[in-house]
DNA sequence: TGTTGGATCAACT
DNA sequence: GTTGATCCAACAC
């Protein structure tokens, strides 16, 4: 698949996160770890919308480590959990309106044998089907938070894939907020993260 | 200054 | 199905 300088416009971002969320599956991520390329076709993503969601992080209000929500769509929020794990989120809509969409699973497409090489297990297959595994697979971590996503570290891009299907469901590993079916993805791919499947 | 729990994953039983 | 790994932001004191 050709893809050649097609990245989305902040404009993209600065809609509903909801729909931002549903359009971005099937799009391209790329991230430049030094002089490797790597890029993967976006598979499952969840939406955290505003301080009314009580499990997104912008329901405390604004503090040191979500304030990037808090600003204009089209920039990388990437947080720490659990002690060994960063999570990537784009942020959408516009400055002053907290909200994200969180990349949970991708297709890897370019660099995966850099990807490999993150994991002590060298026969490692799956590298990308989760939030914690694939900033591991990307070398994202807290260093790269706060990107301009219509930047060149870090970017999305339209490489017109089509995804034929898109499900909706429940987000998972909240406790708070689970009646909402803001989750996204693609019940065609493998890389669909394993809780995601388990959980329905 | 101290405590707590989290948008996870892998390795167990 | 359960648990351990392992950090830091948020909040209570």
């Amino acid at each position: 698949m050709i893809c050649v300088n097609n990245k989305l416009s902040r404009d993209f971002y600065l809609r509903p996160t909801l729909k931002v969320a549903h359009d971005l599956l099937g799009k391209f991520l790329t991230y430049k770890s030094g002089s490797k390329l790597l890029t993967g076709r976006l598979v499952e993503v969840e939406a955290y919308i505003g301080k009314g969601d009580p499990a997104c992080h912008a329901a405390v209000g604004k503090t040191k480590r979500n304030e990037v929500m808090f600003g204009l769509g089209g920039y990388s929020y990437i947080y720490f959990i659990y002690g060994m794990y960063y999570c990537l989120n784009v942020v959408t809509e516009d400055e002053g309106f907290p909200a994200a969409v969180l990349i949970r699973g991708v297709e890897p497409v370019k660099g995966v044998e850099y990807m490999r090489q993150r994991y002590s297990n060298p026969d490692k297959n799956k590298l990308t089907d989760g939030p914690g595994k694939l900033c591991k697979a990307f070398n994202l971590t807290g260093k790269d938070n706060g990107l301009d996503l219509t930047g060149d570290k870090l970017y999305l891009e339209d490489c017109g894939y089509k995804v034929s299907r898109i499900e909706r469901s429940q987000r998972i590993g909240i406790k708070k907020g689970v009646e909402k079916l803001w989750r996204f993805y693609d019940p065609d791919s493998i890389y669909v993260s394993k809780r995601g499947i388990k959980r329905k």
